[in-house]
DNA sequence: TCGGTTAAGAGAGCACTGCTCTCGTTACGT
DNA sequence: ACGTAACGAGAGCAGTGCTCTCTTAACCGA
């Protein structure tokens, strides 16, 4: 069962398919994006590509799912270079390689993280990929109160504000008020980044690369990492 | 020249055709909204909306301008009813009207702040309709440094990353370094709306009500906005 | 090596889209 | 009261997503 040939075949049309409408998404955009163009830039027929797509949503879903794990793997990798006692060094590399990516893929990017296209659905798959991003972030945060074993004096409305699950999953020994404003720093990087590549910061902010820098540094500061090395350790 | 009853009844039609347009695009959302389904909706045929609208996307480009207007106006009555003095309040009203407007008008947010939808033209129409919701929330932070005439000494890295002309226009007085925490104030913000409208928080975050409250403060202190009761006056 | 199964692709077709053009008709301004 | 000009209908073109049928080719087990 499941025969080895026919399927890697089938795994490498796949590939090609995916590949010529990233190409063709970058030209036209995720609205332009057209099944019938695709099937033509292969000499193919429309409907030859149902057999791997059932529908034209499904082909932007796994563009969504493709682009998360592209972006996470290129940061897991990045992050990984650097010396792991030195926490704010990656956090920097982790903020800039996703911002040099959401600016060499800006249709990609555009497709994670601007208005959810398709009917809206398909969460439970992209989850995983989406995950990657967050993971690398919360694992420099994570290492930062690794060796602190305190208890913290919760701050009630803190408390309210997490789900905590997730937060003692994703960082276990950190404090909750330092969660929270992880947060708010995650959603201070990718609300910076959509800004910049959206065109909201046009009129306002020139030297983004200036400003991203000052931002990133304000983020770490916000996520509580103080110093240039790791001052607990 | 300009007749009047024509251009009158001329208007209201365009206001119409944009009124049922909004409606449909609640139902299916930017990529859905066809002009043809707009036209059926009001008893008409399709090739008379183009005496109103050349083209979809100048239909797309007028409701992206109603919603600026739309989210300006209600941001700027909300906050015209705190009383100047209390510059803290002034911000928390600005911040919850802003996110209470995207909740109840998804669609139109994402119209918005969401990916640039059509052919990513069309900026220069809607610049001064989405400065409005900038120019409240820079306002309260103008007012903060109204009677400030110090002179700051300038650090060189927020001197570069700002674009000067706009800065001296919306933000006179301002510290510098205020303004540029000031942009990533307004990014963090719009950047915590847009992922919880888009759905990033959703394994998150729970409590995303209480969070954006703790939120707002940590931007208001990140603004200037230190006390209760302005403690500049 | 051969036959059977099955996946791949072509092609026609349906309902829909944005948009253009032509052609009556109506209603406004002079 | 009349001529002009805006309006709307209808047909039509090229394109879309998607379904269906039919043929061809390639693989797999014997």
């Amino acid at each position: 069962m499941a025969s080895d040939k026919r399927e890697t075949t089938r795994l490498a049309q796949v590939e090609k398919v995916k590949e010529t409408a990233r190409m063709l998404l970058a030209r036209h955009g995720p609205m332009g994006l057209s099944l019938r163009e695709v099937a033509r830039e292969m000499c193919q027929t429309s409907s030859a590509l149902y057999r791997y797509f059932h529908s034209r949503d499904e082909l932007l879903t796994a563009l969504i799912v493709d682009a998360y794990n592209d972006l996470g793997a290129t940061t897991e990798v990045a992050e990984a270079k650097v010396a792991r006692g030195n926490l704010n060094e990656r956090w920097r590399v982790t903020c800039h390689t996703v911002r040099n990516w959401a600016i060499s893929h800006p249709h990609e990017y555009a497709l994670i993280f601007g208005s959810p296209i398709p009917g809206y659905e398909a969460p439970q798959l992209t989850v995983a990929a989406a995950a990657r991003v967050t993971g690398v972030m919360a694992g420099i945060i994570r290492d930062q109160f690794s060796d602190v074993t305190q208890e913290f004096s919760p701050d009630p409305r803190v408390e309210e504000a997490l789900l905590f699950d997730n937060v003692e999953y994703l960082m276990p020994n950190v404090p909750h008020d330092v969660a929270v404003r992880s947060v708010f720093a995650w959603t201070q990087i990718f609300g910076f980044i959509s800004f910049e590549l959206f065109g909201h910061l046009l009129g306002t902010v020139s030297q983004t690369d200036v400003t991203y820098g000052l931002l990133i540094e304000q983020t770490a500061q916000t996520v509580g990492l103080v110093d240039q090395f790791n001052p607990r350790t």
